[in-house]
DNA sequence: TATCTATATGCAACTTATTGCATAGTATAT
DNA sequence: ATATACTATGCAATAAGTTGCATATAGATA
């Protein structure tokens, strides 16, 4: 329901094409919101329609042309009326635990193994998420305290990654045991 | 793809109906698989007709004759192919979280209700994951061992629980300077 | 030189999830 | 007495997300 206004909140900050929101999903705000490249065309083209985004084009050669979205008057009113009303605390779904709940049914060394293999991608998000807020804690205050909610949003990626690992750790004793 | 692999590891620890399933999902299950009823029922009738399960009718009166599935051979093979191949890492889309990030689109005073609305949720959901915690505790060694998965994937719940409450806080007087 | 990655967009088909409605009795709360 | 919640299933339509394919060039790596 919010890729929209994830994208919304995306080109209020910045002026982007499909191509640049992609990879900020991937990479820059991909802690709390993923979106594979095929939805956000569709989305880009859904929000076109609805008169929310705008788009003009830069020619290229070589490669299709650029289309470089803005958010519209209709659309940054959309966004501060979405600001203002709750929204629903989000639901998990996680294969893994499934898989854990489950565990009796495998071996105790492909639990772990999995485990392990989880761990290292968590592992190396925490440490992008800890590179990002040293970025951060080397602005200046007066920028601090503009990127102050994005910031926010980051702690929450990194003490989230850190509860997850110390729970692997816990858990990988457990089964040990 | 896995509320397939859900509803068959719920269905390989006890014979259910769909709504049994339902409130597995809402109650016992919720802190890491959430599914509703009607994704269930239609999930039930596509497992049915894969052979992966089977159901017997228990008639009653007034309301729809229950329908209470087990899981098959060939459902049991499919699960353990299941839980010896790996699984990806689970994705986050946090509206909550792309709504902080936006953040100075709103008012202080909203942005901190919002918060303390899912600070509420999020100890209720702590609190029941305390007592069903406490329950396992009361269990005797022998049961204890015997949930031991079940529990661990608890633990999860209750850390990750525990980790977004302490971000909230610090968020909160962030927010307040 | 060949393969891989990055850039940049998009169609089409499919799967997965949500929303709204429908039925119908019993139990609980106001 | 009336309204709400619980039990129990399901159809139909829509929305959201995934997978596979297609195009076409530049630069980097093996």
């Amino acid at each position: 329901m919010s890729l929209k206004h994830a994208i919304l909140v995306l080109l209020e900050a910045e002026s982007s094409t499909g191509y640049d929101l992609m990879r900020k999903f991937k990479e820059g705000v991909g802690y709390f919101w993923n979106a594979k490249h095929q939805q956000v065309y569709q989305q880009l083209k859904k929000l076109n329609d609805e008169g929310l985004i705008n788009y003009s084009v830069r020619e290229q050669s070589g490669k299709p042309d650029k289309k470089i979205y803005s958010i519209s008057e209709q659309g940054q009113q959309e966004l501060s009326t979405w600001i203002n009303s709750p929204v629903k605390p989000s639901k998990t779904n996680d294969a893994l635990l499934v898989k854990l709940y489950a565990g009796h049914l495998g071996s105790k060394d492909g639990i772990l193994d999995e485990l392990t293999r989880h761990q290292e991608s968590h592992t190396k998000t925490l440490d992008y998420l800890l590179k990002l807020e040293q970025t951060y804690q080397g602005l200046p205050p007066s920028q601090q305290q503009k990127y102050l909610y994005p910031y926010l949003t980051l702690r929450r990626g990194i003490l989230g990654e850190q509860a997850w690992l110390n729970w692997a750790q816990e858990a990988q004793k457990e089964i040990k045991k």
